[in-house]
Parts: structure tokens; sequence; C-alpha cells
DNA sequence: TCACAATATGTCAGCTACTGACACTTGGCA
DNA sequence: TGCCAAGTGTCAGTAGCTGACATATTGTGA
């Protein structure tokens, strides 16, 4: 099975870039969007490739062409946060502690996607991705793995901004690790939570604050 | 797809417990062995079902009453040590700080398995299918999600343990997510670096503890 | 000890994800 | 205009996985 990189599609491509490219990001576009409906209307294994595509009119073969297989289809309309991201991280100030970067990252990150958002709600979309993939076993274990490999890309990008040696230094990779692992369980959390009151991204911002600050007195000596 | 658990085959049976149950033993067993020894001869994805059903003259569909698909197969390998380390965890004494009650159980976990293993090298099956995990993106991924499920576990006993409300006090979650998280890359790291010499369990525990104790600078403000 | 119930297993037919090979079309460019 | 490269469709096939139903095999109560 071992995956493999589908077409990488010329990421964030110029307003124009020849008719060949703008149609190919249209095609792509299409099918996430097809994906998404049929996703959110009826869940994840009760949708078919070609049920995707049939929307799309495209062969199946166009489709895994477009994506390594159903799941990164799913993934992808999370993606784009993800990127964001480690650009935030490398715009950090120097003088903020590791920890900081990370946390302003992220806030600047879910933030931005707020305004970004073309839609009514704006984070709504984010979050009904999210929750698909948080009750869909299949779709979980790959997202836990493209944060695993998220995880790598933030600890090389902590090492570069400290000045550390990554190859011998543990503290990039292990606080990266944490990290990555505090905010899963946060979004979790909100995920959990949200149910029937709105999406608010204010809200995820503060239920990430709540747990990095628990980061502390959760490694401390006594609990009680 | 949704994954659903195929028969428990009812753990730790004891001595006897008439025919029927030692037969199945018997037979997941005999499938665990041949889908470990093909797993690690060929690869996991060049090996299919009907080649590991085959070897035991089983049907294929036998093989999906024991295992809910290809993936549990690997991973069951790997599992004995994780339903003892909650029992250890479980058994520490309670003057023990949470952290430290963490790092006891694994060290615990991984020194009774170096004692216990029948085969030649002690680890060193724990280690190959390590390593096959690691290398198998389908499998990590599969991996990782059960390594999620096992922290909501670690939390739910750690709570327990400090008695502390876990629907309140988000120390427990906090905590667990750290802990597998930097277990996880200390095992990563292991993995990667024993290559050629020989497998040693003291090694792997010597580097978890060096993780572990990385896990205050890292947070430290500041890195230089 | 002999039924009968419960449980394992096998068989078969079928769906769906995914892939390689090859032919065809279309956009980019000299 | 005409050629090359890139995108797409078609087809045939493999492999994972499931439901339904028939068949054995084991446990058990009379």
């Amino acid at each position: 099975m071992v995956q493999q990189v589908a077409a990488p599609v010329d990421r964030v491509v110029g307003p124009v870039a020849g008719l060949r490219q703008r149609k190919k990001q249209r095609t792509r576009c299409q099918l996430l969007e097809a994906a998404q409906k049929l996703f959110l209307r009826q869940g994840y294994a009760r949708t078919t490739v070609d049920e995707i595509t049939a929307a799309v009119d495209v062969s199946q073969r166009t489709f895994f062409r477009y994506f390594a297989n159903k799941e990164q289809v799913a993934l992808a309309l999370m993606e784009d946060g993800a990127d964001d991201f480690v650009d935030y991280l490398r715009a950090r100030p120097s003088h903020e502690n590791p920890l900081q970067a990370l946390r302003a990252a992220t806030r600047e990150t879910w933030e931005s996607r707020d305004i970004s958002e073309p839609g009514a709600s704006p984070a709504t979309a984010a979050l009904e991705i999210f929750q698909l993939i948080e009750c869909t076993p299949t779709l979980l274990a790959a997202y836990l793995h493209r944060l695993a490999e998220q995880q790598q890309l933030i600890a090389e990008v902590l090492a570069e901004r400290e000045g550390v040696d990554p190859a011998v230094d543990l503290r990039p990779r292990v606080l990266a690790a944490v990290f990555s692992a505090v905010g899963r369980t946060a979004q979790h959390e909100w995920a959990a939570g949200v149910a029937g009151r709105g999406v608010d991204v204010e809200d995820l911002v503060q239920v990430l604050d709540r747990h990095f600050d628990q980061l502390g007195p959760a490694l401390t000596a006594d609990w009680r």
C-alpha cells in the first residue's frame, strides 16, 4: 500500500499561470468541494470515490492522480492551516522563547483563518471537518500521522530559531512533541465541547491557552 | 470502513479453559507468528492476507474474524506491552508523583519484557516490529491511533491515582499527552539509532530517561 | 450418552480502494 | 503550424474487507 505523494499541484500559484495550471487547480478544488459536501452529508465511509468523481465528472483514475488516497482529500480540507503555522512560527520575534513562539503562532494561525474564510460561519467548516476526522478511525489515524510529520518540521524550525544542533540537542524534538500533543488534546476537547452552541475561534484559542497553561502544573511534583 | 473490534479472544485465559478456547488461541497465535515472519521477511505491503492464511491453512474469512484488518495483526505483535504498562502504572506507590510513576512504569514494562521474552535476543522482536511500523506509513498511522486511545486510558488512571476529577481537571489529560508524545519520540530515536549494533533494553530505557530529563529544559524560558 | 444449542469455520459472491499500461486529447511553444 | 509534454480516460486486474448462508465442532443438560 505504501502511501506516495500525489501530484504536488504546484502550491499557491499566482493569479494567472497558464491555462493548464488553472485547469488543474480548478479540478482539484472541485474535487475537494464535492468531497467535503458528500463527506459531511453522508459520512466518510459511506461516500465512495466514484460518487466524488461523478459529481465533478472526471474519471476515478484522475482522482487518484490528485490525491494519493481517499483519506488525503479529507485531510487536504484541514491542511491549509498547517502550512501557515510554520510560516507564522518562523516569523515570530526572536526574543520570544520557544514555547511562547509556538503558542503565539498557534493563535495567529487560527485568528487569520477566522477572517480570511469566505463562507458564512468562519471556522465552522474547519470544525465540521475536524469532527468528521475525529469520529472516523481511519481518518483520525491518517491525521495523526500527518501531525507527526508536521511535528518533525516544527522541531527543525525550533532548532534553527534557537541556533541549536537538532542532531544532538533533544530539546527541539521534545518540545515539538509536547506542543503537538497538548495542542491536539486541546483541539479534541474543543471539538467535543462545542457540540450544540455556535462555533467561535476565540473559544478555541481560549481552550488552547487553558491547556498550555496546565503544562507547568501537570509536570509539577505534587498535584494535591 | 469504520474499524470494529474483532473477536476479543478472551484475553489471558488460564492454563486450561475448554478445548474451544485453546484452539482459538492457538489459531490466533499461529496467525500472528506467520504474519510476523512474512512481514519481516518481505515487508508489510508485499505480504497479502492470503499468504498469511495459507501459511496457517485457514480461510481468509477466518483471518478477518480474528483481526479487524491487516494492520491489527502487525500492531498486535507490539501490544502485549501496552496492557502491562497500565497495570504497572496502577501498581506504583502513591507517594510517587504522576510523572515519576509514569517513568517508573515505563521502565518496568520494558525490563519485564526483557526477561520474559523466550526467543534468543530478548527485545529484538519488539524492535524489529517497531521498525517495521516506523517505516510503513499505513502501519504507523494505525499505531499512532492506538497510542491515542492508550493515552486516554492513561489519563483516567492518573486522575484516579491523584483523586482529581478528570472531567474538570485538565492535568491528567495534559500529562498523558505529554508523556505519550515524549515516550514516542524517545522510541523513535532509539529505533533509528540502534541500526547496526545489537538491541539492548537497557539502552532503550536510557534513551527514554534522557528524553524525559529534557522535558524541564525544553519548556524552560531560555534555551541559550 | 444423546440430542440440541452455541460457536467456529469455510465458501461464495460482491463492493470498493487503488494501480499499471496504454491510447487519446489538449495546452504550451518554437 | 506542428511538435512535445502534460493531463485525462479506459480497461483490466489485485487486494482488503464484508454479509449471508451452509457446515462442522464443541459444550451441556436431560
